[in-house]
DNA sequence: GCAATTTTGTTCAACCTTGTACATTATCGC
DNA sequence: GCGATAATGTACAAGGTTGAACAAAATTGC
């Protein structure tokens, strides 16, 4: 009657997933390390990719889309505002918001720091073939959504 | 001559990693919801399985194994060891080292805590077939280990 | 229109993580 | 054996992240 434990070790979803998260951990280490060079770190890379690309979002906008809290927000941006990375002006018919533009300064780091993280992940991905990775982000897309609409947010 | 940028999300191998990144990120952070009932975080329970797993490791393997500084132990395993999950005994032969061993206490922790673990996996990875998980833990192992390999550790 | 509710951004205290400097102990070269 | 080097764990300061409480502004329901 003693039921035999199942190793969640032995489990291949487990197994999978778990290299998942190792190359997760270790590919932010890399990258941290390789744009440490502009004097900013993974959270101040992915601000400023996402206002390359989206202009004019609000804080808030940017936390959702980070998936990190409103606070955080609050901490970082003021600094890169005063580093001369970014302007934060209030928006005309909504005197909460904020909206959040690249300064010319924070445009071409940007693009530095793109260049390099894109360089990175080429390095990383170039072992697998174009399609392999077309699955991978098929399979990470499905997984997202699963666990966005189960879990709420 | 104005070379047109290639913007790097439309770069298959880019939007690729992206969506890694993102699941990741949300599947840490629904794991935290679900282990938050046991009253212990994400940090813990890689203690926990680690130790489960592969007893009388050392701080600096568990570290290692974890990918985080040997300072990040001696923060958190003397909490663990107050709160009777673990003890650590030092070693006969080597006198600088501190082996781990998980309590009855922190067996029976660990146990609850990798059910939940397997559930939340299952429950996301579901939406994959046994085929396309075991397809991409294939690419994130080659990709680990490239960039291991390049970039020291 | 106006009170109640919601949304946005800030502040603050708590906690986690890291890197550096340090003390202790092993190991290596000789 | 012994001095130089390396490895292990700890202490501490700096910085990142979070959630809760808050103020200001917008929206909703009536």
């Amino acid at each position: 009657m003693t039921a035999t434990r199942q190793f969640p070790w032995d489990h291949p979803r487990f197994k999978s997933w778990i290299s998942v998260a190792r190359a997760c951990q270790v590919m932010n280490q890399v990258l941290a390390r390789e744009i440490a060079s502009l004097d900013i770190k993974p959270p101040h890379l992915d601000i400023l990719v996402n206002l390359y690309r989206f202009e004019g979002l609000t804080q808030q906008d940017l936390a959702r889309r980070l998936l990190v809290g409103r606070s955080n927000m609050s901490m970082l941006l003021p600094q890169m505002e005063k580093r001369g990375l970014i302007s934060r002006r209030g928006d005309e018919n909504d005197r909460r918001v904020l909206r959040l533009y690249l300064t010319e300064d924070g445009r071409a780091l940007a693009e530095k720091a793109m260049d390099i993280q894109t360089k990175v992940i080429d390095r990383m991905m170039e072992t697998s073939t174009l399609d392999e990775c077309m699955s991978v982000a098929n399979v990470m897309e499905r997984l997202t959504a699963a666990l966005l609409l189960r879990d709420g947010r």
